[in-house]
DNA sequence: TGACTCACG
DNA sequence: ACGTACGTGAGTCAG
């Protein structure tokens, strides 16, 4: 049988691909939708064909000979769209990482790369199939080489195939009379000028009719038509050129072996990860079969419920001095675990099954044992395993999960396998799949396999990527911010998320009770108004009631219908009454189920509420809360606020709440090192004045309330990374006042601009931003060629050092406070915290030294230029202690 | 599941 | 010419 080659043309497929499949992107913002349809579609004919070689060409896009020769009748195709250009070097790559053999070479296009690869393939005896988008490569078709139309129709691909004959058929022309055919007929698209006034149609009847382009001037008197034959007559070098321009050459020199097109293993490590980064979930199924068989490491785990196993485990460990664990727990009750993961060396890899004489309790002394003799620990996720080493000390606990995140805080989650693929290239069964197994599966020998494998994994990845981690930490220098912040946090989480925080349910349920009064009244009243109920909560109903029905001005703006938004529905409150009730009834809602209904799901044992706090979240720096998140309870608007009076310390207990003043300002003022700044802030006086007074040139005295509101704005937007249309948005006004009070604002402290400037700068040159203490944050966008993602990289640029250094700071406090309130065998704890403030939940006794230790800690969490100032209240639910 | 809206710092 | 402030999480609707 003889072998089959697949061609494609590159940059046709990406751009059939791009419209057909409909807009994504990863978690980085990057769009991914051309190169996910380009794969399925190459995956699609790579399984009809089984081809043994491929290869994929593109255009290289520098000036080319034909391209020099039709200079002249460019200006028909649209450019392409960046959303698609930013997709073709991903494209490449991703080609690259399963070793397909990528076409290119200045002064070829595409096709001549194709029709010179299908012929040569053809003339060895191969099958060849060549897949475009387009229909110019007709004319390379024959019995041997078919040319594929991959057509993407509502999220189905089909494709249509096309040898000589068919060809043929559907154009009544041979292949080689299609250039001609085309040379008659042009394509603008193609920038080929064709012969004025012959159309496809009477192309056609012409080659039908006679033949060839030669054969036709030959009988050209023949022609009956007189427009076209005058039209002929005087474009015989037009249609020369023409069919100069259609021709694909088949004869090219390209330095390409048939062993640089075999196809390879496509599916390797390094297409995992890019597929991984990419997102494309769907198509990482096809790696499952490779990943679990490609490494034979799991033949010397060992699973076990011995005791004499454990014994000699724990002592290997012991003696080895550093080991990594991990409790995999059941899900079925908390602290209760199915298996405990334990390894010393690469082939020492342990899968212990509580079970008989091997206890929980025999296993998790074990490992505090381990703990006390000094041995070092590696695990994933340690926040959660506290429970296990009762141990307050984190020096000698190394979590992967951490330290991935520092390496790289912009991913949407971290996992063992993900860590096993970046830093040992190795692609192991997830618990996902695990997962399914276990539920397909029912023999139990099969289960205990796929256990065995899952837990000797991960646990093998923990051991084995842990140096590496560290050394990478120690290469962009986060080596102290691992081991001195963001490890101790761990523990501090622990501790809160084990606290969590006491309410009231009864009182949670009076609030959401009385909403619902006043929300029903407002139902009526706004449906009464519309005159017909609809669904007020459906921006779409209520966009076409407000903004069709009823005509309300300010109508359009989002993709899907109009903007309900409260900044436009704002605007129009004033004059409808409807407006207003709508934003009354939103508020209200929103009150009740998110906050009311909302938390009550949450409470848990002793009334209490256990958020979880996440570490590795943000990409700056900050923590982030969850299930339920306690950083978002109202605040700014009375009703809303009220809420916190439902959050209460335990009976004997009050709490004290400190949060810093301006923070992030502080910070600026500390990095800028602007002795305008600075001083203003020693002066000890409001800043928002202090600006204001400057920036308007105005007495410090006579600074009016809008002239402090304007002042204040600004400040915050610098904080933001500013733009003069940012401000002029939050401030209602014109760009051009915008630009000029940034303007001011920067003559006045004029190292803060400096400063930003020269982050941007640095984030440029370096791809990432970076805080005070070493945390880093990546900043891809600065090298979009688009504009508005430029843009937002420059503002993440100036944004990102000043909220992740308060977050750094604000974290070495929850540390020190932690640890004062546990050295000093306090009762008090620090339960929570929202990004600038702490909340202890004070014992009685214990008032005034948690305000003190609060107060220190706080204040000398960080040294900067300008003192650390912090508002401390204390009160006997959450709304009396802001 | 994504878009929208809105709560917080 | 482009069209947004930085960082989060949750509830709801609609496809």
């Amino acid at each position: 049988m003889s072998k089959k080659m697949v061609l494609i043309d590159g940059h046709s497929i990406l751009n059939r691909a791009f419209y057909g499949v409909p807009d994504l992107s990863n978690a980085q913002g990057l769009h991914t939708n051309a190169v996910y349809g380009f794969l399925n579609i190459m995956f699609k004919i790579l399984e009809e064909e089984k081809p043994e070689y491929l290869a994929v060409a593109f255009d290289v896009h520098a000036p080319t000979f034909r391209h020099e020769l039709f200079k002249e009748y460019k200006g028909t195709r649209k450019p392409m769209p960046e959303e698609l250009r930013e997709q073709v070097p991903v494209m490449k790559e991703v080609l690259q990482s399963m070793g397909i053999c990528t076409v290119e070479k200045a002064g070829l296009e595409a096709d001549d790369i194709l029709g010179t690869l299908a012929k040569r393939g053809e003339k060895e005896g191969m099958e060849v199939a060549l897949v475009s988008g387009d229909r110019d490569l007709l004319q390379i078709a024959s019995d041997h080489i078919k040319i594929r139309i991959p057509k993407t129709k509502g999220g189905k691909t089909e494709i249509e195939d096309y040898y000589a004959s068919d060809v043929q058929e559907a154009y009544q022309v041979t292949p080689v009379q299609f250039i001609e055919l085309k040379a008659l007929m042009g394509d603008s698209s193609d920038n080929i000028p064709g012969v004025p006034k012959v159309g496809p149609k009477t192309a056609t009847d012409l080659m039908v009719q006679y033949g060839s382009l030669d054969n036709i001037y030959a009988h050209l008197d023949e022609i009956t038509k007189k427009s076209i034959r005058e039209s002929l007559a005087a474009n015989r070098e037009l249609a020369d050129l023409s069919k100069v321009l259609a021709t694909i050459h088949t004869d090219c020199e390209l330095d390409v072996t048939w062993d640089m097109v075999r196809l390879q293993e496509l599916f390797t490590p390094e297409a995992y990860t890019l597929f991984k980064q990419l997102e494309f979930k769907n198509l990482l199924s096809r790696f499952e079969e490779d990943a679990v068989t490609q490494n034979d490491q799991k033949e010397t785990f060992r699973m076990t419920s011995e005791l004499s196993d454990a014994e000699e485990a724990f002592s290997a460990a012991e003696k080895a001095g550093k080991a990594a664990f991990l409790v995999l727990e059941d899900g079925r009750a908390d602290g209760d675990f199915a298996a405990l993961a334990l390894a010393s060396a690469a082939d020492q890899i342990w899968i212990f099954i509580p079970q008989g004489f091997l206890t929980k309790e025999y296993l998790t002394d074990k490992l505090k044992n381990l703990v006390k003799k000094g041995v070092k620990l590696s695990t994933f996720q340690i926040k959660n395993q506290y429970g296990y080493l009762e141990s307050d000390e984190t020096e000698r606990f190394f979590d992967v999960l951490i330290a991935a995140y520092l390496l790289n805080p912009l991913k949407n989650d971290y996992s063992i396998e993900d860590i096993a693929n970046e830093q040992l290239g190795l692609m192991i069964q997830s618990r996902q799949q695990l997962l399914e197994k276990l539920s397909l599966v029912k023999a139990s020998q099969e289960r205990e396999e796929a256990f065995r494998e899952y837990a000797g994994f991960a646990v093998y990845t923990i051991f084995m990527a842990e140096p590496r981690l560290r050394e990478k930490l120690r290469e962009t220098g986060m080596e102290k911010l691992f081991e001195e912040i963001e490890m101790p946090l761990t523990r501090v989480l622990h501790d809160m998320e084990e606290e969590g925080v006491e309410v009231r349910p009864e009182e949670l349920k009076a609030y959401g009770d009385a909403l619902v009064e006043r929300i029903e009244e407002l139902e009526h009243s706004i449906h009464k108004q519309a005159g017909e109920d609809f669904n007020i909560n459906s921006p779409k109903q209520l966009g076409e009631i407000l903004f069709e029905k009823m005509q309300l001005p300010g109508g359009k703006k989002t993709k899907t219908g109009y903007s309900t938004a409260a900044d436009v529905l704002d605007k129009l409150a004033p004059d409808y009454p409807i407006v207003s009730e709508i934003l009354e009834y939103r508020g209200l809602t929103k009150l009740k189920s998110t906050y009311a209904d909302g938390l009550a799901a949450y409470i848990g044992e002793n009334n209490r509420i256990h958020t979880t706090l996440n570490q590795t979240i943000t990409a700056t720096g900050r923590i982030s809360s969850t299930e339920p998140n306690l950083q978002n309870i109202p605040m700014r608007m009375e009703l809303g606020r009220l809420i916190r009076k439902v959050f209460v310390p335990r009976s004997g207990y009050v709490f004290t709440d400190a949060d810093y003043s301006q923070i992030e300002l502080r910070v600026l003022a500390h990095m800028s090192g602007d002795e305008q700044l600075i001083e203003a802030y020693r002066s000890d006086a409001d800043i928002h004045r202090i600006t204001a007074a400057k920036v308007f040139h105005t007495p410090f005295e006579e600074v009016t309330d809008l002239q402090r509101r304007n002042a204040k704005a600004v400040n915050f937007g610098i904080v933001y990374g500013i733009s003069s249309f940012g401000l002029s948005q939050d401030l209602s006004i014109s760009r051009k006042e915008a630009a000029q009070y940034i303007e001011e604002y920067f003559k006045t402290y004029p190292k803060v601009k400096e400063f930003l400037d020269r982050e941007v700068e640095n984030a440029k040159e370096n791809g990432y931003s970076v805080t005070m203490f070493g945390r880093r944050r990546p900043v891809p966008e600065l090298k979009s060629s688009n504009f508005m993602q430029r843009s937002f990289g420059e503002r993440v640029a100036m944004n990102a050092p000043i909220q992740g250094t308060a977050a750094d700071i604000i974290k070495i406090a929850m540390i020190r406070v932690w640890k004062r309130l546990k050295e000093e065998n306090l009762k008090s704890r620090l339960i929570l915290q929202i990004h600038d403030e702490l909340l202890v939940e004070t014992a009685e006794d214990e008032m005034s030294l948690v305000a003190d230790i609060m107060e220190k800690e706080m204040k000398n969490a960080a040294e900067l230029a300008v003192s650390l100032e912090i508002d401390l209240h204390t009160g006997k639910n959450w709304y009396e202690a802001k």
